[in-house]
DNA sequence: CCAATTTTCGAGCGATCGCTCGAAAAATAG
DNA sequence: CTATTTTTCGAGCGATCGCTCGAAAATTGG
């Protein structure tokens, strides 16, 4: 389904090093994938344990291994180590979603399928990253905000677009609620952010999948 | 449908003084009722707009127009006035939600709807309370982080019930996924966290209870 | 092997935090 | 009006925050 090696600290992390190449001042890649992915993996498990805000550099420091001067060799500012997380999730979200197969895309039910199964995928692959994400994202500042909402309104768009394109087809009803798009986002996020809760009551993804899929069918189906 | 006169500020913060008689030291009620309200007011607006952690004090302080020593004649700390407010929300919710009408709750279909629209109205006359409760129910402390989190299994539990109701009475399809309770609530919760969006839309509060309404109950409906 | 470069380090700086407390101001009682 | 209680005040305390920087350690090139 999804590739396992595109997902893992490291190559994200690798993703993050090229593009903050201006700010970090090690040079030699080796190293700096390395360390960053310390830094990274740490702030992820630090940060969703007690909020981004309420881990000090201390925390980071203590808890990864790097010195305070250290970390410093990776991000100009607290903030900015924040917007490389941010960054990367939305990236990655924009990567994924808008690579569905050709013949996936021309059946209008199952490029809704795919995309609620390939979100909730994703959200799996990368689950510290998302609920860092979703957790943080209020705290932005200004401009790290916009980047935000802008990367949801952009999922939205995407599953809106194949609701319409159903409906163009006569594949689904053209009654169906407009705001379904924006309602299906919720039950997407649900995976991760309440990823306990379906852990103890021993709830699998495939069942996961399939229930947001059968709600979203029905949505689009003729009023009864 | 709600009385208003029941979410207003003072209301709630008479209720809040109520709780906490013994930790607020200014004794006359109505100089604590009237102040505290205006505790309350300026920190749901400070906090609404970045973040309680990231809210000083003396920001509330400044903003409020009560000095930094009067604040804690209302609380002994700030996590207490965290907890003040995110109990009066639990408390809300407790109470409102399990007050539905004998007639509405002998018809399953009909307490689902109600239990829908009532929550969504509830969240609407509360909406800085509830986005407020929302943002940073991950800074609880960790014993009333339990009492939060129960208070959501047992909203959840009341839909769960309503749901399983409408089973036994062969009026909801028996395959009826188990999972759908708790898909509901990131719906209801949708409607206050993503508040400016659907007001930017000009999605009216009727316009977005009908359509959760709609989506639960083709939920509910036999297998196509 | 040494010299040059790169990486790592952590004590210390100024700012700001939650919070306190003795005194001033206001309200109340006699 | 005076005496007493109640409420309000804000400068100041210790702690901790994000962040810096000169030196030590490690790596690399010749």
């Amino acid at each position: 389904m999804l590739d396992p090696d595109r997902f893992t600290s490291e190559a994200l992390c690798a993703s993050i090093l090229e593009r903050h190449r201006d700010t970090i001042v090690v040079k030699k890649p080796a190293f700096a994938v390395r360390k960053l992915t310390v830094i990274v993996d740490t702030a992820l498990e630090l940060s969703n344990q007690k909020g981004f805000q309420a881990m000090s550099l201390r925390d980071l420091s203590a808890a990864s291994g790097v010195s305070m001067g250290g970390l410093y060799a990776y991000f100009d500012s607290k903030t900015t180590l924040l917007k490389m997380i941010l960054t990367e999730v939305t990236e990655q979200v924009r990567s994924v979603l808008g690579q569905a197969p050709e013949d996936v895309r021309a059946d209008p039910a199952r490029h809704l399928d795919w995309l609620i199964e390939t979100h909730i995928h994703l959200t799996e692959a990368m689950l510290p990253w998302f609920a860092f994400a979703f957790m943080e994202a209020k705290n932005f500042p200004a401009a790290e905000r916009r980047m935000a909402t802008d990367s949801e309104e952009l999922t939205e768009t995407i599953f809106a677009d194949a609701i319409a394109d159903g409906i163009a087809q006569d594949r689904f009803s053209a009654d169906t609620s407009p705001l379904l798009a924006a309602l299906i986002k919720p039950l997407l996020q649900d995976w991760y952010v309440k990823r306990s809760k379906y852990r103890r009551r021993g709830v699998d993804i495939d069942t996961y999948v399939r229930t947001v899929q059968d709600l979203a069918h029905r949505a689009c189906l003729a009023a009864a």
